[in-house]
DNA sequence: CGACCTGTTGAGCAGCCTCAACATAAGTGG
DNA sequence: CCACTTATGTTGAGGCTGCTCAACAGGTCG
């Protein structure tokens, strides 16, 4: 058991480099299922999950809204976007998620989904009923760590998310917004400067809480700078460190300031 | 082990309702030794853990940012406010913390604290060494999944909180903000429609993306409709419905609409 | 080919921010 | 206890960022 305490607070996504590409394509189910010793991924509990797979096309449903939940989804290709609803019909997506990331985690306290997931693409999934779940982490004790890990980690990402959206302007928002998807694609071996985007100029706006329009217009005007290349949803980037010191995410250092 | 798993999915904040206020006062450290088989929580380690007392003044650091993860702490009275940095300087405030809740679970996978935690008045808590949390974990199995219920409401939380940031108007967020804060209060079973702010104007207003001005404003014009009675802190809600109305928060129930 | 979806660009407008002055309360030291 | 300083809150005036509305271009699919 302090072992993989020691797993819990030791691993980073060091989880994932040195995989083999097969094995990182499914990470975020791999990362579940890394013992406490930190070795190699229990190859039984592995398969016992990887075997449960399915597919959805472009616009199809991985769960909706105030359905109970019964599943948490670990994407192996493709992309899915999740939002959540207002009483008016106004809509907020929270996120667009990728290969090796984990979907649902954030059902288990109500029981139920808060959001909708959709398929931005054709998207393979592992599919983890919540009765397997309970059945592999009582066989598998560090898997409930692996679980608190990634949460704790979404929980930093939506502070990031909350910072962009209380104090950047259009501009560094984009630009947040471009390095944040290179690093993760880079972080999963995908090439890093250079990808097509699976959401749309609105998913993304929506995301960023910002119109469609200034979307487009701050696009052109960084391509207009050569900070990146566009042609419809396919994007280089020409000056990965220009656009990441814009969105104010340079690698930023531990920092000891007074507040306010 | 099945029972812990049940206790994970079937309780709710009704952990705090119905017990004396003892109990509730220390109800974030309470939620986390309950036992698996639903009853009353573990009175040794209740114990164990509540005797690590401690208490800061208005203004002190529970903890600051990029320090090591030592601790997370549970408030038993008064109140914090966390926030997080931009290299340049500015500042989001992510969050109000009050008595009942939990701070530092988001520093579980960094091993170290992404945001700084300050006391906004005095302030008594219980810090729980992440060591100690190890030993209780280690012999409580429960006490990993009450932490997991934990985290998925707070994931839950910030998503309402990019909701708001994205696509709320001032007036929305402010009704929304004193809405969110009255039910928090009825649920420590303190009164919900008229408090003392603990928070500056200018805090608020970092909080929800607007300015101290608007924050004022907004306030004012809510004041004139009779929504509210303010007097510097002080606070009564004289109209909560119409408020939750205004800030779209209205007992939502699931629903299940078309995405666009 | 026409219908439709997505993306791009322009023009005008508005919600909120910024700057500034002032009001009130709280804290501080004599 | 009072004079002074500082922190916090309130209100006004003007300006700017980003939104809305609209027209149109390019690509996709039946």
């Amino acid at each position: 058991m302090r072992s993989a305490m020691r797993l819990l607070t030791e691993l980073g996504d060091s989880a994932c480099r040195g995989d083999t590409p097969i094995a990182c394509k499914d990470c975020g189910v791999y990362q579940l299922c890394l013992p406490p010793d930190g070795g190699e991924a229990d190859a039984s509990i592995l398969d016992q999950i990887t075997k449960n797979r399915r597919v959805f096309k472009r616009g199809d449903y991985l769960f909706r809204l105030g359905r109970p939940f019964h599943s948490i989804y670990a994407i192996r290709s493709g992309s899915v976007k999740t939002y959540i609803w207002m009483d008016d019909g106004r809509v907020q997506v929270t996120g667009f998620h990728i290969a090796g990331e984990l979907l649902g985690l954030n059902a288990i306290d109500a029981k139920s989904y808060h959001c909708e997931a959709r398929a931005l693409e054709t998207t393979s999934v592992c599919e983890i009923p919540f009765d397997q779940l309970e059945a592999l982490v009582r066989g598998n004790l560090s898997i409930q760590y692996q679980i608190l890990r990634i949460m704790s980690r979404e929980l930093l990402q939506n502070q990031e998310l909350i910072l962009l959206l209380g104090k950047k302007n259009a501009e560094e928002r984009l630009a947040t917004y471009l390095i944040g998807l290179s690093r993760r694609l880079e972080r999963r071996h995908l090439s890093p400067c250079e990808f097509n985007l699976s959401m749309s100029r609105g998913d993304i706006g929506n995301y960023l809480g910002i119109a469609e329009e200034t979307v487009c217009r701050v696009l052109s005007r960084f391509e207009e700078e050569g900070l990146i290349a566009l042609r419809r949803r396919y994007i280089r980037l020409r000056a990965p460190e220009r656009l990441a010191q814009l969105g104010g995410v340079a690698e930023c250092a531990a920092r000891t300031r007074q507040a306010g």
